[in-house]
RNA sequence: UGGCCCAUCGCCAAAUGGUAAGGCACUGGACUCUGACUCCAGCAUUUCAAGGUUCGAAUCCUUGUGGGCCAGCCA
């Protein structure tokens, strides 16, 4: 509760910034590439950026980074931005594209060249790759280097204007050929590439390159503190290059972090691309992925993910969160506000002999026995109803307090029972369990004659609806998820299990979409979106109750 | 192997030269009409290693070790 909420590194930098007068306002963004589906991870980026601008009423901005249109679809578009809403992070509704920003992007590559820091070059791809040199020698200098201020601005407006064919030229920083730094030896900041852009068509032939577009984008907005992950730490003098030599009076400044990996699930959009492709997973939304969208079908809600991204912090460490924090804030978000309601989900039948046969009952059940507000609902109550398989044993082990021959326990919200004899088919497998009910015991009553030490769940056969549940665990046995060296996974063949023949109480009857429940000792799931009817619905596990006896 | 970055409990992560927070996980125990929840207790004499500076080092320096990233006209 009181607990000391330390700043991150990035808060630190902010603060100083502001105390220093190096800003009065901030400005964050989330600059996603429209080039697949948001995960995990892409979350964690959203929360930091929107969370910070929120925390020193700054800004927060939503924008597309959409300078490669080979990749990129209006598909993600969508995507990306219901996965935003669906998160909270608030963009004031505005939406940018870096592809709005092409004319000015055009016009800072212009002001480049004037000012002789940047060339036309008519190297191919391969030349280019030779003359940079390697990781532990120097590159040298391209032949088109000293080609005039006059000159370079008549060949890049003629590639603008369309007049060489693609990946003939291009247009590059003139920087040092012999940094250590690969980044900063004149690397290609425009290309000629004809294209079909989702937003611009077919207006241009050339586009800019990421470590042009991206500070110069960042300037546009007003940009303060551009964060992004650390494979781009190398970028940073690059970056901090073009702001400078395009002299913004207030420039953005480049901050690294730690990429969000999880254990046993795959993160990484190359990876997950490659179970969407090769049919392992049904689609980017597969509950077992841990896209937003799965993790939403699967039942996540946004509060679960907030707290989750806000429980793994900040820092520049590699490291890969325990997927047990993830299941701990889902837990912790559904525990007080869904109903918990009886399901079983391998039944047996349980027959009361002394009750009347065609005697039904209703009990008034707490929706939610820790949040009133929740309300209740009635739950019928016959002489036949279903039970959890694993709530009888023939032969009992120490401390099962469950049901065995003679002993007694209680029906969840109804009646003590003592099992009295139960039935095998010809395999030795239980197929029905008999008892005796004592009317004494009604729930509610304040009986207090005796006490049972097990407590069962149960729905009455007549009444229950019949489910499909759907359980699911982690889908792979590696710690960050990423692919063998062989370019194979390390799948889990238990990943899915299929429950046809589930019996749910009635009031679970109407659920929508996406709407979840505590299964009594089963944990929480969630009514799934797609598969679902109104007369059969499908539950996707969301995620298991602890338990602290284990059969076996 | 050239450069940059990182290293604190099983997993995240604080500590900013003043004597190792917190959360997850785990282990007890209490409670219980969910073996859940809740509660209470326990869980790093030591911060990758070895040296050095200092009255004092997880923090500074040196050298190692281990891990990550970089040679796209991808982002």
């Amino acid at each position: 509760m009181e607990e000391v909420k330390t700043k991150n590194f990035i808060e630190q930098i902010i603060e100083k910034d502001l105390e220093e007068g190096v800003y009065d306002h901030i400005t964050t963004r989330f600059p996603p590439e429209p080039n697949g589906y948001l995960h995990i991870g892409h979350a964690k980026s959203i929360l930091l950026n929107y969370g910070l601008a929120k925390k020193y009423n700054g800004t927060f901005n939503f924008r597309f980074d959409d300078t490669n249109p080979m990749k990129e679809k209006t598909e993600y578009v969508k995507s990306i931005q219901e996965d935003v809403d669906w998160l909270g992070a608030d963009y004031r509704g505005e939406v940018f594209f870096v592809s709005f920003y092409f004319d000015q992007m055009y016009e800072a590559a212009l002001q480049l060249i004037r000012k002789g820091k940047a060339f036309v070059c008519d190297l191919s791809a391969e030349e280019i790759r030779e003359y940079r040199g390697t990781l532990t020698e120097p590159g040298k200098e391209s032949p088109y280097r000293n080609r005039s201020i006059e000159e370079n601005l008549k060949l890049f407006e003629e590639m603008k204007g369309g007049k060489y064919p693609d990946g003939s030229k291009v247009l590059r920083a003139k920087i040092d050929m012999a940094s250590p730094n690969m980044n900063m030896r004149d690397p290609v900041i425009y290309r000629v590439a004809r294209m079909e852009h989702h937003n611009t068509g077919n207006d241009w032939c050339i586009y800019p390159m990421y470590d042009f577009a991206h500070p110069v984008e960042d300037a546009i907005e007003g940009v303060t503190h551009s964060i992004c992950t650390l494979e781009f730490e190398d970028h940073r003098p690059l970056y901090e290059w073009v702001v400078r030599e395009l002299e913004y009076p207030q420039p953005p400044k480049q901050i690294e972090f730690a990429k969000l990996y999880l254990t046993n699930v795959v993160t990484g959009k190359r990876y997950i691309k490659k179970l969407v492709e090769d049919g392992i997973v049904d689609g980017w939304d597969d509950p077992r992925l841990v896209t937003l969208s799965a993790l939403k079908r699967r039942g996540f809600t946004p509060e679960s993910i907030r707290m989750f991204v806000d429980l793994c912090g900040v820092s520049k460490s590699n490291s890969s969160v325990d997927y047990a924090m993830l299941e701990y804030c889902i837990r912790e978000d559904l525990k007080l506000k869904r109903s918990r309601v009886m399901a079983v989900l391998d039944p047996i039948k349980l027959v009361i002999d002394n009750y009347p046969e065609d005697q039904v009952e209703y009990f008034d059940v707490m929706n939610n026995q820790e949040n009133e507000e929740l309300g209740s609902r009635k739950v019928p109550f016959s002489k036949v109803l279903y039970i959890e398989r694993e709530d009888f044993m023939e032969e009992p082990p120490k401390k099962y307090f469950r049901l065995f021959p003679g002993n007694e326990v209680r029906l969840m919200n109804a009646y003590f029972v003592k099992c009295e004899s139960f039935i095998k088919d010809e395999n030795g497998n239980v197929t029905e369990v008999h008892c005796t009910y004592d009317p004494e015991t009604r729930s509610g009553n304040g009986f207090t004659g005796r006490k049972v030490k097990g407590t069962i769940h149960w729905v009455s056969a007549a009444h229950a609806m019949e489910a499909e549940v759907r359980l699911y665990e982690n889908i792979v046995d590696e710690e960050k998820g990423k692919l063998n060296e062989d370019g194979s996974l390390n799948l889990n063949p238990n990943s899915l299990t299929v429950l046809e023949k589930c019996y749910i109480e009635p009031s679970v009857k109407g659920a929508e979409a996406y709407e979840s429940f505590q299964f009594v000792r089963n944990g929480y799931y969630c009514v799934d979106a797609k598969d679902s009817t109104p007369e059969h619905p499908v539950f996707n596990r969301i995620v298991s109750l602890k338990s602290s006896f284990k059969l076996k």
